[in-house]
DNA sequence: TGTACATCAGTGAACGCGCGTTCACTGATGTAC
DNA sequence: TGTACATCAGTGAACGCGCGTTCACTGATGTAC
């Protein structure tokens, strides 16, 4: 590869990374269905057709801003999860959750574009499979280290049926973790981003408050904390 | 009115009933962003203008699905538990959530509608608070039926600022259900709705196998029963 | 150092499409005298 | 009973729009001899 190439590619990506950035501010103004080649183009300051010599097509666009969006709601998760005490176990479940739910506000059709309803004729690939699972990776670390710190609630039985669905789940989490377990922290996952969506997509309306909203969902990740042993830092 | 402008608005009446049923099987194959008036008006074998005798425009069309779907999901829901003898308070508790779920997997588009991410450019009205909350007062009404029971759970201290945030909730609630049990109750609601959306979005795909997915729900409602001082018939 | 050639980012016109909505109209039916 | 008129559901052409994608092209830059 000679120097020109090099500076190419480098080009190449760069022109990428503003297309991309185009692309997502539309998306944060419009919604995904309403997201088009030729507006981003337009607004690049490019042809539309010149957008084709980087992204195959409007789906190919629409795959990276989804593994973007992934990306940008794990790291900021992770971010905040960071920023706590490793032993204090629920300052740790509140930062990862708080921190999803401050970057959902923040960035509302971002966030439906990955936990809202799929958008129509796109069929997503299998490479956000990674990115996806950011934050479910964070949960299930917090469960491993419930059960390294012998906190485990108290276990409810669990049907043969049911744990054999979870077994993909199991699979993702440490060895240590009960069927019991596993089934509190998938319902604390399915809590957490379900308060999201239920605040994002309107559902609280005449329920909660407007300017109460995160306290509620405070609470909510409280409780949820305590239905999987996640406790305060014990000094 | 006359006979004739009786039969006129019973024709009306008709006319309409078929142009939305047109527009739902649409919906339930193309989903909402897809829905056209003139694919509604080839389908139902007119001239595209000629809808415009029965809708305003495209978002009264939507407006009107919109309803349908929630009172759908609400009737459904409002027979299963009907089902059940009405001491069996977890029965009811299974049969509603059941219902629901049942519901949605047999409509996703309709329920994506309604519970997915809002239809971008479109403002719901008003009209759509009542047949929404179907569901939610039927869970109300077992939330106050747990307090008659004398059934209550221990109740968790809540901060006053959480209290605060849940006043338009408990204004729907019967007077003896307290913040705490208020807050539950809206935790396990988040709950329901949220694992149907986990599972109808994608979002359990490599987490929970397909064919189990009726039993985890399952489990997950009766956790959420046993969280609101939902329980089986003591016979 | 100079020249012919290859590469490739970007252009702009074009294709064919479907959309929401309007509007002047037709033609059937019912009403009033 | 017969005729002029009103009502109104439905038609079809038209407006103006934006879309995704293709394609032959231009013109700058870098490469090989």
């Amino acid at each position: 590869m000679s120097a020109a190439d090099e500076v190419r590619a480098r080009a190449k990506k760069q022109m990428r990374t503003v297309i991309l950035d185009t692309a997502r501010s539309q998306l944060a103004e419009r919604g995904a269905t309403d997201l088009s080649v030729r507006a981003v183009a337009r607004d690049v300051g490019m042809a539309s057709s010149a957008v084709y010599r980087y992204f195959e097509n409007r789906d190919a666009l629409l795959t990276a801003l989804i593994i973007d969006a992934y990306d940008a709601l794990g790291e900021t998760a992770e971010r905040a999860e960071d920023q706590v005490a490793p032993d204090d176990l629920l300052g740790r479940w509140l930062a990862l959750t708080h921190g999803c739910r401050d970057w959902a506000l923040t960035h509302p059709h971002e966030y439906a574009l990955v936990y809202g309803s799929p958008v129509p004729g796109y069929k997503a690939p299998v490479d956000i499979v990674g990115p996806a699972s950011r934050v479910f990776a964070r949960m299930a670390r917090l469960l491993g280290d419930v059960v390294a710190a012998g906190l485990e609630p108290v276990e409810l039985p669990v049907r043969p049926a049911v744990d054999a669905a979870l077994g993909p789940l199991r699979r993702a989490l440490a060895p240590g973790v009960s069927v019991d377990l596993a089934t509190r922290g998938l319902g604390a996952a399915v809590l957490t981003f379900g308060t999201i969506s239920f605040e994002l997509f309107g559902q609280l309306q005449g329920v909660v408050e407007v300017d109460g909203r995160g306290h509620f969902f405070d609470e909510q990740m409280r409780r949820a904390a305590l239905s999987i042993g996640v406790t305060a830092r014990q000094d």
